[in-house]
DNA sequence: CCGAGTTGAGCAAGCGGTTGGGCGCACACG
DNA sequence: CGTGTGCGCCCAACCGCTTGCTCAACTCGG
């Protein structure tokens, strides 16, 4: 008979409730502790491997060869792990995006450094990449997230807002729908973190260069 | 006390488990099949709109009014749920893939063929495209789900093949890498099943034409 | 009265998260 | 120089809860 432990009406007050002043001075962070961003690039392979959700705070212990509390030194919830990948990769790529931008250049040649960009991220942020595709639905869905819809619809401004003046100065051809032609780029550099091998046959701006070529155009010979 | 039961080396096939005779014989079959077919719909939303381990078996339960435990009236378990919407999916396509290759036309007849079933199981198999996108890295690394990698090498090789004819006949550039290429065009399409929306301003119909389009010219002016 | 279909209680396992304490290193103090 | 002590890091056990799944008993239309 081991110990059923059937609820015993204890109060469900559990973390978080009371006091938000848990972890105080989260400045420490500026020791940036190696150990912390360790655990960060660790907590990332797995989750790009298997998913936030299906990946348990003990997988990500484990990998460290520590036991599951112990993360909690470190983090105070799984969240803040994929928080810190995912805000870091957005702000590298938007950072990134915007001064493509304010080169200034024909809309054409924006559009190719935009495209570079993107697939220049896949190696180095493969796992952010990775999770932002496999459980964007599950984690926009919470308003410690709403950044990320909000950082989206950015991004989608200024690949768009560059289309129209492509095909306003007679670069892209006019029948297009500028939304549906972003999404089609975005969508089909941001999936292939799921066939891309960094060893393999083709570097990411080889890829870049093969996309841009099919992408301005076609694969028709012409 | 109740019998615990615990697994004593029985092997764990219920239902499907000896001879396929599931539906055999008795008229009731094709209500049985009806009640199964309409489980399988709930189930398939669930797993598209939250992916299949967030699911539970209970979520589903509830989806359909009923208890988790009926369920297993009808299922051997979670995972053979998600198997036959799948199957289903698997079947139908390459049927109509096979059947497009089939009527010999020139390669870029077939693969603008090819594209257009592509688009056109967006609407009717939204959910299977969304659990496969989504969930495909889990599930492949099941032994039971070895068929979705082995009909996804046959798919890759109609299409490879198909785009190395146009290059052979000169009507697709040479300067193109075919497995990329094909790579690129699968990706655009069923990425499309996260924003396509049946009721919205462009059916599946009109994505296909549209990138059509853009696949074959590129989206310069010329 | 049969049996497909359902219920409701329950199991073992595992989940994210919490906690009190202990180890060992760095550094200040006498 | 020895030593005490604060602290980063970690362990082990545990909590309340959920998971996929099981099963005896019940319902009820044919």
């Amino acid at each position: 008979m081991t110990t059923t432990s059937t609820n015993s009406g204890r109060p469900k007050n559990r973390a978080t409730g009371e006091g938000g002043a848990r972890r105080r001075g989260k400045g420490s962070a500026a020791l940036a502790s190696e150990r912390r961003e360790h655990l960060v690039k660790l907590a990332a392979e797995l989750f790009a491997e298997k998913g936030f959700q299906a990946t348990t705070v003990r997988n990500i212990a484990e990998e460290a060869g520590i036991l599951s509390g112990s993360l909690y030194h470190h983090f105070d919830s799984k969240e803040s792990i994929v928080d810190e990948i995912l805000a870091g990769f957005f702000q590298e790529i938007m950072s990134a995006y915007r001064s493509v931008i304010d080169e200034g250049n024909d809309p054409r040649t924006t559009i190719a450094g935009l495209v570079r960009i993107a697939f220049g991220t896949l190696e180095p942020h493969r796992a952010a990449i990775t999770v932002m595709q496999n459980d964007w639905n599950y984690l926009k869905g919470m308003e410690r997230f709403a950044y990320l819809t909000k950082s989206e619809d950015e991004v989608e401004k200024m690949w768009v807002d560059t289309i129209k003046a492509g095909q306003r100065d007679g670069l892209f051809r006019a029948d297009i729908d500028p939304k549906l032609t972003y999404r089609m780029i975005r969508d089909t550099v941001w999936v292939a973190v799921r066939w891309f091998k960094p060893g393999g046959r083709l570097n990411a701006q080889g890829l870049a260069e093969h996309y841009l070529k099919v992408m301005f155009d076609g694969i028709n010979t012409h």
